[in-house]
RNA sequence: GGCCCGUUGGUCAAGCGGCCUAAGACACCGCCCUUUCACGGCGGCUACACGGGUUCGAAUCCCGUACGGGUCACCA
């Protein structure tokens, strides 16, 4: 049988880190097997539901390179994949259920239900609904609905059943019906609910795995309990575990980053992010720790997947991005770079000119390694542009007032007005041959200079500063820490 | 509170009864390389939540306790 699995966001807010891993794992798996990966939007929440939302998650899945092969915006033989677009399919079902005596209406009011809550609380019993409406007579429902009442719709739960759930990452998880009080199916302006809509949509949409976050598998017999009074066919289940911050809470919105449009704009690379989910959670079987998605397709297995939440780890997220920084080439890196260059002043809003854009190639070639995500650049930028050093301060000053320092800085500035081109070469060997002149050891002389030029003791290192900041503002910079500091 | 899930080092995790005086990675610390920082290389630190069983033998199986999380909405 083919393997149909889904990833069924609800457009209220962008995607966040632990949706684009649930997105991932169904993709993967359906890789895997040569399935069909669906995407679907879950907008039956009127009110925090929005275009705008849907349309950030599908950008931040393409940007992920988790492409869906059915679904929303690419169409498919089982659609429409929005749940507003599919109300008569679930009026439908509706009505089944009610005919055939599985579901009913009820007139409760809010204040009614609020109270049933409050006195089974105190009883210490679950809160649930105690199924005041099931047996309303005609004349009952007839004097509500004349009081102008709305009814909802309640799925009538059977007494004393055991519903089992056949969980891949979890084993057979058993849940006793009597803890589950009936429930709404379908709200009083005739929206179904959630635990309803996924049904009906997973049924018609012949999804065999439905692969999602833990915080589902507790509503998860309630929808056993609908696809057995349709008499369909349940399909079988894997709930991955949540996602925590570093307290060990569920990650959300006050723990900074959470949305992966977050990680975009700081210029994480998507195949790190990718890499870096991918590992939350599940694990592969060997000692690797790069993957690819092509890779990732091969090898995940639901099998490997963990059972135990895991830590969303900063440090490991930048580990692995960095090193996707280090192996991508200086050319594209250097495009992904232009707005942080933009951010600081440093280019114009518009379109870089081609001798801009080699410059910044040059620049993110000098310090691919020295950063973790994109944005860093703009930590960087002073060291290669511009006619002004930083000034200098605590250390770095003391270094400006060695013995060496005039001599140092008059050859050094003698060298660079003479030598035909700066580039790496050419400044190493300057650099080398001043040492030599002077009879001085390294740092003696290439301190002093990367003072002067860039008022820091740390930084990119000096042959690729010097080349990219150009002659004139090498010049420029070396005067200036003369005047303010050699008087 | 009821129900459900979980618990290996600071973090991610391997481990499916003997190969475990418990792998690997991040972080941290030290050394080497180096003009500095970083990169890289080498080395080090630190863990089976607790208590009972079962077994010749348990991180691995069972039970209980503790702790953490999820869920109990006309949210999904």
């Amino acid at each position: 049988m083919e393997i149909r699995v889904r990833f069924a966001p609800s457009p209220t807010g962008p995607l966040h880190i632990g949706g684009a891993r649930s997105a991932l794992f169904n993709y993967l798996w359906a890789r895997k097997n040569k399935g069909t990966f669906i995407v679907r939007s879950e907008d039956t929440d009127l009110e925090r539901s929005s275009r705008e939302s849907e349309h950030n998650i599908l950008e931040s899945l393409r940007w992920l390179n988790i492409q869906w092969g059915e679904g929303i915006e690419v169409g498919g033989e089982h659609g429409p994949y929005r749940q507003t677009d599919r109300l008569d399919l679930y009026r439908e079902y509706t009505k089944k259920l009610i005919e055939s005596g599985h579901a009913y209406l009820c007139y409760c009011s809010e204040e009614e239900l609020e109270q049933e809550r409050k006195d089974l609380t105190a009883k210490g019993e679950t809160p649930r609904y105690m199924g005041k409406c099931r047996h309303l007579t005609q004349e009952q429902r007839a004097g509500f609905e004349a009081e102008g009442r709305k009814p909802v719709v309640r799925f009538r739960v059977p007494e004393g059943q055991a519903i089992h759930i056949n969980d891949q990452v979890r084993g057979d998880v058993v849940f006793e019906s009597d803890g589950i009080g009936d429930y709404v199916i379908v709200k009083s302006d005739g929206i179904p609910t959630y635990n309803f809509a996924v049904v009906i949509d997973d049924t018609t949409m012949n999804v065999t795995q439905v692969i999602r976050g833990e915080e589902h598998l507790s509503n998860t017999p309630r929808q056993v309990l609908i696809y057995q009074a349709l008499g369909l066919s349940v399909p079988e289940f894997a709930h991955i575990s949540l996602i925590m911050n570093t307290e060990g809470r569920k990650m959300s919105k006050r723990d900074g980053d959470t949305a992966v449009i977050d990680y975009r704009k700081k210029g994480y690379l998507p195949e790190a992010i990718v890499n870096f989910i991918a590992l939350l959670g599940w694990s592969p079987s060997g000692e690797k720790e790069f993957y690819t998605l092509d890779e990732l397709a091969e090898e995940f297995s639901l099998e490997r997947v963990s059972k135990s939440p895991a830590v969303f780890d900063f440090q490991k997220l930048n580990y692995i991005n960095s090193h996707y920084i280090k192996q991508t080439e200086p050319e594209r890196l250097a495009q992904l770079a232009i707005p942080y260059v933009q951010q600081v002043g440093v280019f114009s809003a518009e379109e870089p000119s081609a001798e801009q854009q080699q410059w910044l190639i040059g620049v993110m070639k000098a310090i691919a390694d020295k950063i973790s995500y994109l944005a860093e650049v703009k930590d960087f930028v002073h060291y290669f542009h511009g006619d002004t050093p930083l000034e200098p301060q605590g250390e770095a000053l003391e270094v400006l007032k060695g013995e060496q320092i005039t001599s140092v800085f008059e050859l050094f500035r003698g060298k660079v007005q003479e030598v035909e081109e700066l580039s790496e070469a050419t400044v190493k060997t300057l650099l080398k041959q001043i040492t030599k002149e002077l009879k001085l050891g390294g740092k003696l002389v290439y301190m002093p200079i990367r003072v002067a030029l860039t008022g820091q003791m740390h930084g990119p290192e000096l042959y690729d500063i010097i080349p990219l900041l150009g002659r004139e503002n090498v010049l420029k910079r070396l005067e200036i820490t003369e005047k303010r500091h050699l008087g």
